[in-house]
DNA sequence: TGATGGAATCAACGGTAATC
DNA sequence: GATTACCGTTGATTCCATCA
């Protein structure tokens, strides 16, 4: 660390100073969180808040959330540390920066959903934060072709309801129902349009080893495809996807190995319906990369 | 088993440019 | 000229992996 020295310490804008004005990278945080509810640093530069992290360390962020009463974010630090050092701190809306994002979106404040509980995912970080980074990538895609569409788009870790016994259960707004009381929460929801067609997709974040859990997850799929739940979900009326993103391109490569074995899945229907990719894909190209389990081209996003 | 290096984040500081 | 926003650099911190 940095010894202090004589020189005049540098000066930035009191955080007593009111909330009256938001530079356009705070604006950007706040939009940013409203939509992806848990950024680091790091995200909120992929995500566009701006283009250098101490800059939103030491500028963006403490007028946001170093504040007395009134902040609008709220920042929290992990006990434990990742196998590659310690984790980044996760920012998330408070009450307050979801009413000024409501305001800034002029939208009712209902419509702007955060964590009420705060972040309390510190074992499923490394899930949630690579999640995240494909929802910004997806973002990205999106925003680089003004004939898409982000039509619609649930995470798993929203909930409706309340977190006790009654008449509305808290459930995920991802959760799909399926006959006889069976149900499935994919760990996205999404309906968009390419800008030749509409795709509903459900998404699958696979980060864990264990190439039968993934497979098996895979598996819970297949009666909402042949169902045509996700596009039902939507109110669609072609086939819904199940987008498959593995954290290495070793998993992603035994999770296909894996899912071709199953009897009678290369000839079914859904095998057409299921694309395979690896997040450092994803994350190069929301687009690309996409191939069915026998490796041949997925064709979704065209 | 201890030393060392790698990887990642965070904090502090300085430079530049825009605005008043 | 002072203030502020934005960006880049540097060093500290922490853990894990590797090696002697």
């Amino acid at each position: 660390m940095t010894q202090p020295t004589d020189k005049k310490p540098r000066r930035h804008r009191s955080l007593e100073h009111p909330l009256d004005v938001l530079t356009l990278p705070q604006q950007r945080a706040l939009l940013a969180l409203a939509r992806y509810r848990y950024l680091t640093v790091a995200q909120m530069i992929a995500a566009g808040v701006a283009k250098n992290d101490s800059h939103i360390r030491a500028d963006v962020l403490p007028r946001l959330c170093d504040r007395a009463s009134d902040n609008l974010v709220k920042s929290h630090e992990f006990p434990r540390f990742g196998a590659k050092g310690r984790l980044p701190r996760v920012h998330t809306l408070t009450k307050l920066g979801a009413e000024v994002v409501a305001d800034m979106e002029r939208c009712d404040l209902s419509e702007i959903v955060y964590p009420v509980g705060g972040v309390q995912y510190a074992n499923d970080f490394d899930h949630r934060a690579a999640y995240i980074d494909c929802c910004i990538a997806f973002d990205a895609w999106i925003a680089a072709d003004e004939r898409r569409d982000c039509l619609a788009f649930r995470h798993h870790f929203d909930k409706t309801g309340a977190n006790r016994s009654g008449m509305q259960r808290m459930r995920s707004v991802c959760r799909i129902d399926l006959p006889r009381g069976r149900f499935i929460v994919p760990d996205g929801l999404a309906f968009f349009d390419t800008g030749t067609k509409k795709r509903a997709v459900a998404i699958e974040f696979h980060n864990f080893p264990d190439t039968g859990r993934a497979v098996k997850q895979l598996g819970g799929h297949m009666e909402p495809l042949e169902l045509d739940a996700y596009s039902t979900f939507f109110g669609h009326n072609a086939a819904g996807r199940v987008l498959s993103i593995s954290s290495s391109p070793e998993l992603a490569v035994r999770v296909m190995d894996r899912m071709i074995a199953l009897p009678g899945f290369r000839d079914s229907r859904e095998f057409r319906l299921m694309a395979f990719n690896t997040l450092e894909s994803v994350k190069a190209d929301f687009g690309s990369g996409w191939v069915l389990a026998d490796r041949s081209p997925a064709g979704i996003f065209e």
